[in-house]
RNA sequence: GGGCGCAUAGCUCAGUUGGCUAGAGCACUGCCCUUACAAGGCAGGAGUCGGGGGUUCGAGUCCCUCUGCGCCCACCA
């Protein structure tokens, strides 16, 4: 018997027994493991640039619950991490840290040095800087953030393989993006196209449909007059936009409306601007909607797109991507009436042409205040306009039908937990509208490979990009020198330019299997033994984006998922049901907690929360947690505080052995609830039985124990709590690692995290034994509260009745009740229906 | 407008093919220093299972319907 701890405590355990797991490093994977043998887990890299909150604590704790039961049914556990620091979050940090903001047209500064290193005062004006200067910063930001990121990740016990680190913006996530978008433009999937895209005037960059948000906004009708060419009454259209009128190409009403049908093939001219436009026919016109008839314009939203390109309309743009009034007109308006909105922001432009309009007498109703849904980019504070770029973008089914249901059908090949969660899938695939838009126009971000020949005009060939070989990658078009050109050639007529933009976030993302398996990288075999992985954590809000653009690379890669199982979390929520957040004050810090609480407790409160629902914060469950690591510390104290047992000693006693049938079929719940990523199932049933077992069953049996009715009868009991103990902490691991580590640690020289999952015994034990003895055992406790004596106090004499079955069980355990309940003279008889009578001794 | 989910004790939630008197923890109250544990243990009160209807010998559980809350999606006239 090692060394059981005189007062066992779970001070100081966490710090232990992490450095010891990583000495040991017991969550290696085994790299020659074959794909049989290996649970793969495709970790979600978190956004590195923000703060880790409760949240993060809740999801990545379900995963490590998993992996940690996979690893002790003797799975080699793939479970790598990473961290996702390319795109536009960081850029941002990096702004809002050093009080910089990247302007390419800067040059480059060798050691520069930034304003601020953290909190500039907010009436600084952001210094602008080169793009090399700024990525250098977004490389020493991340750095640090990721430090961070990791020292908690450890704390909270993840089980991961910390080799497997990898960071979206590495060299190897780089080489590996590009290689696989090469794949994509090879194979026809990938393409780019100038065609009008949804475009954030702050950000200056376009924005992908799964990044658009819907959010409720003011706005206003205003009844505008167009002025018929075949001289008959105005046609009145209400708009929100009258800003857009200088842009209008048509107006368009729905092909059965009869108050229009007579005007179709006819023109008008437009207020204001005198710009002679048709009136057309569209199913998409509502006739409910406004005066029934709209006006086009090139582009107000995304049914303008629609309609532009199915009726072949002209193109009028006049929103700048700055978000401001282009200072030219498009051909055929007024010059004078467009003058004065040129240069002007959306807004200001609106109340120009208001004014204007006004005074025309062509604005005939209005302004009617209304609210609205209004398209914004989810990062965004200004509404997203539309306007025409050449853009990249991948193939997902929004223009091809049979590509959609394909992809429908690859989500259906996905196990989800909870099912349900598979419905927003389909919502989504099935309503997408266009291809998955994957260029932007940032900085930090992985460079689009490719680069573009110029005419000897030094006009950009789009058709004709010029693509690196595979084994070049990763390059960075902006300073490598594409084959076949030499670098004085670049941005020369006859030469080559490099694309300037990087790829969205998750079109590096959407490759994480890739990247955490270094798929095709050179001298690895990884990806064969992981790939296709087996489950997916991650949040439902991002089954859109992360989710779907994983499935869509691997259906074009591979013709087939990237894993089996997808598993989405919930939310935390505050106390009183809101969404946790860092505006409202009440955040956490997770570190803070486990400070508090200890790690095994925070653990445990995010292991009560079924998979895939919403929990609320709470400390007090924590304490629960708390509680049950230090129970099980203490158990383990008392069971292996009567030493080791003698060889070949059995569990002879029928007491014992239906204690161990009630636990088989708790272990048999367990495994299959964890096997069906149910881990807060298991730990319900482990927990339940846990404190069935320290209340009743080793206070009935520990006199016993004891030794004093012989030591036969104690070494039954003793094995039994032995066997028992060991389950528990077995099954306790996942949920406590470091409390179970501790317990399991005074009787063994390895860890309990690579011991083997408990089998059911397979005993012959009857489990219903033990609930007359308990029943009994239960009324001579409440009858001794209720007379408010001590438990320990005597029974003079205690009388049941009972049927037969119940009589032979109470009979077998007549000594351990006896004993247990301080009775001194039990009498047992039949009868028909259970009583009970007891007759407490004369107080002492 | 379409889709999905939730509603059980004051609070957080279990209740998996329909089946004894609907459970747990927290909180609350009372008792007990019982040699594993007082950062503990034992015990207690507390619920018209959101409303209504139906199927059934029997419904928290299945069907219909209504109400409330939440989430996702949707062409901004």
């Amino acid at each position: 018997m090692a060394n059981i701890p005189d007062r066992p405590t779970l001070d100081g355990i966490e710090d232990r027994w992490a450095t010891q797991w990583e000495t040991d490093g017991i969550y290696r994977f085994d790299a020659s493991a074959v794909r049989s043998e290996v649970f793969a887990i495709d970790t979600p890299p978190p956004t590195v640039s923000g703060s880790l909150h409760m949240g993060h604590v809740f999801s990545y704790t379900h995963t490590d619950l998993v992996a940690r039961f996979q690893r002790m049914r003797g799975k080699q556990v793939f479970y790598p991490m990473g961290w996702d620091d390319n795109g536009l979050p960081t850029e941002r940090r990096v702004q809002n840290y050093y009080g910089v903001r990247c302007d390419p047209s800067q040059p480059y500064q060798a050691g520069f040095e930034p304003p601020f290193r953290g909190d500039p005062p907010k009436d600084h004006e952001p210094v602008p800087i080169s793009r090399p200067n700024f990525l250098e910063l977004c490389d020493e930001l991340v750095e640090i953030d990721e430090q961070i990121f990791e020292e908690l990740f450890r704390r909270l016990g993840l089980s991961v393989d910390w080799t497997y680190l990898y960071a979206t913006i590495d060299e190897r996530s780089r080489r590996i993006s590009q290689r696989a978008f090469l794949r994509n433009v090879a194979r026809g999937e990938a393409y780019s196209q100038d065609a009008p895209t949804l475009w954030d005037v702050d950000f200056q960059t376009a924005v992908a449909q799964a990044e658009m948000e819907d959010r409720d906004k003011p706005g206003a009708y205003h009844k505008l007059a167009f002025h018929r060419t075949d001289g008959g009454d105005d046609v009145l259209i209400d708009t929100t936009r009258p800003e857009l009128l200088a842009a209008c190409v048509a107006l368009v009403a729905h092909p059965d409306d009869t108050r229009y049908r007579a005007m179709f093939g006819h023109t008008v001219r437009t207020p204001l601007y005198g710009v002679e436009v048709p009136i057309v026919a569209h199913e998409l016109a509502q006739p409910d909607k406004g005066t029934g008839i709209a006006m086009i314009c090139t582009f107000g939203d995304t049914t303008d797109v629609v309609w532009w390109r199915e009726l072949d309309l002209p193109t009028r743009a006049i929103v700048g991507r700055n978000g401001r009034i282009l200072a030219d007109p498009p051909d055929g308006v007024d010059v004078d009436a467009y003058g004065a909105i040129a240069g002007l922001t959306v807004r200001q432009a609106q109340r120009q042409v208001v004014e204007q309009l006004r005074e025309s007498g062509e604005l005939v109703g209005g302004p009617d205040p209304i609210q609205h849904p209004v398209k914004f980019y989810e990062r965004g504070e200004r509404p997203l306009e539309i306007v025409a770029s050449r853009q990249w973008y991948i193939r997902n089914g929004g223009r091809d039908t049979d590509l959609r249901d394909a992809l429908v059908k690859r989500g259906g090949e996905i196990t989800w937990h909870p099912p349900h969660m598979q419905h927003r899938y389909d919502n989504w695939v099935e309503g997408l509208n266009g291809d998955w838009l994957i260029s932007r126009q940032r900085f930090f971000g992985v460079p689009i490979p490719v680069w573009y020949p110029l005419d000897d005009q030094g006009e950009l060939d789009h058709d004709r990009p010029v693509l690196p070989a595979e084994d070049d990658l990763p390059i960075d078009p902006s300073t490598d020198v594409p084959p076949g050109y030499t670098a004085d050639q670049r941005n020369r007529p006859g030469g080559f330019a490099g694309d300037p933009d990087v790829f969205d976030t998750w079109a590096t993302s959407s490759l994480s299997p890739h990247i955490a398996a270094r798929w095709e990288e050179e001298g690895a075999d990884l990806f064969e033994r992981v790939f296709p992985m087996d489950m997916r954590p991650q949040a439902h809000d991002i089954i859109r984006t992360w989710l779907f653009a994983t499935v869509v690379r691997s259906h074009f890669e591979h013709g087939g998922v990237p894993w089996s199982n997808a598993a989405l979390s919930g939310w935390i929520l505050d106390p009183d049901r809101k969404k946790m957040s860092k505006s409202k004050g009440n955040v956490v810090t997770p570190m803070d907690l486990f400070d508090r609480h200890g790690t095994d407790a925070v653990r445990y409160w995010a292991a009560c929360a079924r998979p895939g629902t919403d929990a609320a914060f709470s400390e007090d469950q924590m304490k629960v947690g708390r509680k049950l690591a230090n129970k099980l510390l203490n158990v383990s104290k008392f069971v292996l505080g009567f030493g080791d047992v003698a060889d070949g000693a059995t569990v002879t006693d029928a007491v014992d052995r239906s204690m161990l049938a009630r636990l088989d079929a708790v272990i048999t719940e367990a495994t299959n609830a964890f096997e069906g990523f149910d881990y807060a199932r298991a730990l319900e049933r482990t927990e339940s039985f846990f404190w069935w077992f320290c209340d009743d069953y080793v206070e009935l049996v520990k006199g016993r124990a004891y030794a004093t009715r012989g030591d036969e009868a104690a070494a039954s009991a003793r094995v039994a709590l032995r066997t028992a103990l060991s389950t528990i902490q077995r099954m306790l691991a996942p949920t406590l690692p470091y409390a179970s580590e501790e317990a399991w640690s005074w009787w063994h020289d390895t860890s309990v995290h690579v011991a083997e999952w408990p089998h059911p015994t397979s005993g012959d034990g009857d489990p219903k034994l033990l609930d007359a003895p308990l029943e009994v055992l239960s009324r001579v406790r409440r009858t001794k509260t209720e007379h408010k004596v001590s438990q320990r106090a005597e029974v003079a004499r205690c009388v049941v009745g009972a049927p037969s079955d119940a009589l032979a069980a109470l009979e077998s355990a007549r000594e351990d009740l006896v004993e247990a309940a301080s009775i001194l003279q039990l009498e047992l008889g039949p009868a028909d229906e259970f009583q009970c009578e007891i007759e407490l001794a004369a107080s002492t």
